[in-house]
DNA sequence: AATCCGATATCGGCTTCCGATACTACCGGC
DNA sequence: GCCGGTAGTATCGGAAGCCGATATCGGATT
């Protein structure tokens, strides 16, 4: 069984989507630099359905010669991500002893 | 999408099988109280394979002449909620903003 | 012994996961 | 201007998980 991990997901792309331009790409390997391994075949369907349920928009670009499809968060992407740190903040309260 | 739910609901499960003893029919009501609705085909199959993983052990006891399954953390049960709240703590710490 | 009730279990259709693989577009070398 | 390399994105297919609905179970009540 896997623990929150499409939770925080879901969460970091919508945290550095809402403050600057992100891709798939540069996605994994932030991921992966806070110790969550995604897959390709995890992350872009992922990056689809955000977009689809309107709280991502895409726009193919060219950099350095590659073709890249950036994302930016939408209002509501802004809105879903507030709601979800206030959903984390309350379950840390919840669960996690006193704390710093 | 779903949020963290999945996780939420495995951390709060651990939390609290690790100090008492905990039941499904409680559980759900404990969860609902933190805003979180699980439905019993969600809830009974994370109970059992959080059962078969070792994190959890169960016994059948008769309360008030009604039939319980009762759980309790395991000693693995313990540690698999140290690193699920170290998890927890280091992704709050991550994308939320100063503190509360 | 039939029924009720709290509690647990299972079923079926759907969504999601994720490793592997394929595709696309641009590059440099020659 | 073809060829292989490479960065980046997309898709496929089997497995796992979700969850509403429904079924089952065991003790209590009458």
């Amino acid at each position: 069984m896997r623990e929150f991990l499409r939770g925080a997901v879901r969460l970091h792309i919508l945290h550095h989507a809402a403050e600057q331009e992100i891709h798939g790409a540069w996605m994994t390997e932030e991921l992966a630099r806070h110790g969550y391994a995604i897959s390709p075949g995890t992350l872009y369907p992922t990056l689809h359905r955000l977009e689809a349920d309107g709280l991502l928009v895409s726009e193919q670009r060219t950099v350095d010669g590659r073709v890249r499809r950036v994302y930016r968060a939408t209002e509501a992407g802004h809105a879903a991500l507030a709601e979800d740190r206030a959903a984390l903040a309350e379950l840390a309260r919840e669960v996690l002893p006193k704390q710093s």
